[in-house]
DNA sequence: CTGAAAGCGCTTACAG
DNA sequence: CTGAAAGCGCTTACAG
């Protein structure tokens, strides 16, 4: 479990044990040079891509490696390559339970890599981003942009300076993980629309969320097929307390089956309306996107459109691993398919 | 809102633009050295601490640093420093809700500092934990491990190469962040006693939790002083499938009021104890800790002790950064207050 | 296959 | 107050 020396056998000598030691105790490849006789060069080459030294020298050269517990210095490492090892992921809000799978898809991917995962947030606020993006992207080898709020030119800025890849977002020439908003969207709306919902209301985002729209024009089109009718209320705040304000609104809409853009939005919706005195789904429907974790918790439990979180992370990760590598395979660009999930809080239209 | 240069009065000497264009657009201070007509040194004096180059020189230089649009590179300033300005936070398992407010804390301390917060998942497996700590403390200026499942002496040889600091957990001679578990543990039995609970059953976290035991032997030392009957199920997944599981062993214990670890367990019990018939808080009242977001959305909605979890976030990153200014102040060193939030899943012991 | 040298972009004693 | 030099720990052409 530990990774101490594996051999005290020989010993170290006492003039590299105190170099070490007087360092800090952390070697470097002078100090495995100086061990196995050879040149700190051939130390580099024997540790990075194998085979480009002898097989003799090579053992030698990892006895001594392991002897002094050597790990090599990734910011040394970073100077000389430009290449830190270290993928950026930008949120606008860590604490919405939508990130969480994400992040542990991509943490997951780029640690399976040996990359290391660099979290930032910026509060949904479109100049800290920018802000915090640029200056994450000094440090990172790449970004992944999760919830966006940056207009397209910035993302493309950025995009120009070093690896972006965007999830839940398009932008023309940058990579993006995107969903199958319309397998989803097609199902909700046939879920209501069985239970005879004629009018239906979608509580929208922010207008900077590109996703919002997306499903909004999902939405549209199918609802006009069927001759539905369907209005927008928002944009709101993508937060529990975002559809808690939405009541009123909702309410005076008269629909008698509400989307929200999230689930958060629609939890908050269920809460208000509940304390209202209003019986869900009995007189009211509501449905929402993304299947977070709360959403089977509350009553009733959620309706809920769900996307691959998790592997859009994975995704994002491994994308942006092939724009470093340069070795871009377009295999994997369809979009990752949403199901809906039926539960408690939709039902039959009121008569 | 973006940061393209700011005058373009005094044009860059085609020579600089062309070698920053060739080396992708990232100016150095040589290049700002050059515009400004000084040393690289000075200019490295003059973006570093202020007041050690004379006013007009110093002037001269910010100006040509942002005409370049200069961005000072992190790996080459932390290789002659040592100091990469990123500080690490190790978690168990991300997608843990108590998590989240910790990470917000910590990202939000960090980045009011300059500093870049990394974030690394063991998932509750002491190995992965010790390697990834390990590999991380390379890249990082201090860690922080916030639900650690280490040994002692792991965590202590950690703490001896760079500054580390807990959260929840104490360890001689490293640095933690902790919850006053007392007031709050006292402030939810004295509420069970007025219930009057005489059979208490807790729901044991991990072995490995060291936060776990400690509310255990709070609750203890209190249920004895009082002459409440206590027990301990588990140990058990800090987890709702963990909680569900424990349901059968709460039923045969004849208790009347569980207290689980953890709010996800407590979850999980009453899902389980539903499903099962049994009402709740009739039948058998539920508490946890922590008051994670979907607490109050589960029905009934969960009495829980509540930590400061984003502010123990906060002062672990402070608490570091004290650490490596060697300002470490004593003052904050009180444990942060725990409060009972009483929900609807405690009521009075059946008769 | 291996060594010697130069260089990545900074910082920091050391002089003056 | 400022310049010239050395060094942080690696990598990578360039020779041999």
């Amino acid at each position: 479990m530990t990774d101490e020396h594996t051999d005290p056998g020989d010993a170290i000598p006492a003039e590299i044990a105190g170099r070490i030691r007087r360092r800090g105790g952390t070697a470097t490849i002078y100090d495995i040079a100086d061990l196995a006789g050879v040149n700190p060069s051939t130390v580099s080459r024997a540790l990075g891509k194998p085979g480009r030294v002898s097989q003799p020298t090579e053992a030698r050269i990892r006895a001594a490696a392991d002897q002094l517990d050597f790990h090599v210095n990734p910011m040394a490492r970073a100077l000389p390559t430009g290449r830190s090892h270290t993928l950026g992921l930008m949120v606008a809000d860590i604490t919405n339970p939508v990130i969480f799978d994400i992040v542990r898809g991509a943490e997951q991917a780029a640690t399976a890599e040996g990359y290391i995962l660099v979290i930032a947030e910026s509060q949904e606020s479109g100049a800290t981003e920018d802000e915090a993006a640029t200056r994450l992207l000094l440090s990172v080898d790449g970004l992944i942009l999760a919830t966006t709020r940056l207009p397209d030119e910035r993302i493309a800025a950025l995009a120009r300076r070093k690896p972006v890849v965007l999830i839940n977002r398009l932008v023309a020439g940058v990579g993006g993980v995107l969903p199958d908003v319309e397998s989803g969207v097609h199902e909700l709306i046939t879920h209501l629309a069985d239970q005879g919902h004629r009018s239906l209301a979608y509580l929208s985002g922010p207008t900077t969320s590109w996703i919002s729209k997306r499903r909004w024009r999902a939405m549209a089109a199918l609802a006009e097929a069927r001759g539905i009718a369907l209005v927008e209320i928002g944009p709101l705040a993508p937060t529990i307390d975002g559809g808690r304000d939405a009541l009123h609104r909702v309410r005076v809409s008269r629909a008698t089956a509400v989307i929200a853009f999230n689930d958060l939005m629609a939890i908050g919706l269920i809460q208000a309306a509940t304390a209202a005195g209003l019986a869900i789904p009995d007189e009211l429907s509501i449905a929402g996107f993304d299947d977070i974790f709360g959403s089977e918790l509350i009553v009733p439990a959620l309706t809920t459109v769900r996307a691959q979180l998790e592997l859009a992370g994975q995704r994002a990760v491994n994308r942006l691993l092939q724009a470093l590598a340069n070795t871009h395979d377009d295999s994997d660009h369809h979009p990752l398919a949403t199901t809906l999930v039926v539960r408690g809080s939709t039902g039959p239209a009121p008569a």
